[in-house]
DNA sequence: CGTCCACAGGAATGACGGGCGG
DNA sequence: CCGCCCGTCATTCCTGTGGACG
């Protein structure tokens, strides 16, 4: 423990600033997306004048820089606004973080600097509260709805249609509203009437390819790590590992932080390729690893009894082994509805594949495989204590 | 060419633990 | 404390369906 913290402060360290490869970081230069930084700006611009700007969408697969310019274009535009005395809010909402319509309201308020009750108050009334923390502030409130198809595809869009319509009643208080979608499709889940007033300025976000990537990653490596403590060919790899993909720059970005913890933990003088392959296997680990713990009960009675199935089985046999496993350790069952929900779940989450076949005359159902390796698997669920007698 | 299997997966509904304002 | 509303998880009931079998 001495030698880490001795390295630590001896400098022997990769890192200068790990915050420069976090999710959260804006970078003080955006490559590739001066066109959208510039148009964004200039939608935006009325602002500064007084007037409302209009709404906007954002299109883009995940990590094609939509998050990141949206807050840079706004964190700048509240400085110049500032110079003038304006009064800008922002409000930065990830939809599918959120979770639910009312943890979205319940976020705006909280970028108001409004307390809402994390549960209790019924939809209506959340809103009527942002809604008038909105028309206290006397300023101009952006709302950026990140992961916005996610919101409307699960709740509707009435919220969204009612946060448009806001500017109707109120004075002097602005609300404009920045989508950001990662669903191309997403206009048609959109009701026309919220379309028109939601996209009235629309922006496509296309992926960076791989040089672009490279060049990203190589701004953000002289951020975050020390001088040469990054050999070129682990930058190159990551980037091609991301963008043969599409492209993702997050992916990339965290690929890179891994591989520096990856390297900084086996005390190497630099990071290197070998260090992005191995942190390639971590990332994916930790992220069953971390899917598995998570798991409701009856969620993990059900992946083990896939496991536990050999190479495939349809829904119903499933249903079978997990009926006996509940039985085992005194469970009630769930029905086998239930299961199917939660096999679709397990298939969401990467962690089984389920396949839909039809045998004709036998039915139809789906076949299920594990994906995950058996044995650290078992590992994981072993830490679960009501699950101890079934793992032998 | 129709039947009918073995489910998929949508909709409505309810139990539950929690917090609200009065 | 009450009546109300919330989100979550589960149940019940339901209609839909690809294709081998007869």
């Amino acid at each position: 423990m001495d030698d880490i913290f001795k390295r630590a402060l001896s400098g022997q360290s990769l890192f200068s600033n790990r915050d420069a490869l976090s999710s959260d970081y804006i970078p003080v230069r955006l490559p590739f997306r001066e066109n959208q930084i510039i148009g964004i700006g200039e939608i935006l611009s009325p602002i500064l004048h007084g007037s409302r700007p209009s709404n906007l969408l954002l299109y883009g697969k995940t990590g094609s820089g939509k998050t990141a310019v949206a807050r840079y274009v706004l964190r700048r535009l509240k400085g110049a606004a500032a110079e003038q005395g304006i009064d800008v809010n922002i409000c930065y909402v990830n939809t599918r973080f959120a979770g639910t319509e009312y943890r979205v309201l319940s976020n705006l308020a909280e970028a108001l600097n409004l307390k809402i009750p994390f549960t209790g108050l019924s939809a209506g009334e959340a809103f009527a509260r942002v809604e008038s923390a909105v028309d206290a502030s006397k300023s101009n409130v952006v709302m950026i709805l990140d992961e916005i198809d996610f919101l409307v595809s699960n709740y509707g869009d009435d919220i969204v249609y009612e946060l448009t319509r806001v500017n109707e009643r109120l004075n002097p208080s602005r609300v404009s509203i920045i989508g950001i979608s990662n669903d191309l499709r997403f206009k048609e889940l959109l009701d026309p009437r919220c379309l028109s007033s939601l996209s009235e300025e629309e922006m496509v976000f296309s992926p960076y390819t791989a040089n672009e990537l490279k060049t990203i990653l190589a701004e953000r490596a002289a951020a975050a790590f020390y001088r040469g403590a990054v050999d070129e060919a682990a930058i190159g790899l990551c980037a091609a590992l991301a963008g043969s993909e599409h492209g993702d720059a997050r992916r990339a970005v965290d690929l890179l932080r891994v591989s520096g913890e990856v390297a900084e933990r086996e005390t190497a003088p630099r990071v290197e390729e070998k260090h992005v392959r191995a942190a390639v296997q971590r990332i994916e680990r930790d992220r069953m690893v971390e899917a598995i713990r998570s798991l409701p009960l009856h969620a993990k009675l059900v992946l083990l009894s896939v496991l536990t199935n050999g190479v495939s089985a349809s829904t119903g046999e499933i249903y079978q082994r997990y009926a006996k496993q509940c039985r085992r350790i005194a469970t009630e069952p769930l029905t086998q509805r239930r299961i199917s929900g939660l096999l679709a779940e397990l298939d969401l989450l990467g962690l089984v594949s389920a396949n839909l076949v039809s045998q004709g005359r036998y039915g139809r159902t789906k076949k299920i495989s594990s994906l995950t390796p058996i044995d650290t698997c078992k590992e994981i669920l072993s830490e679960d204590s009501t699950l101890g007698s079934l793992l032998t």
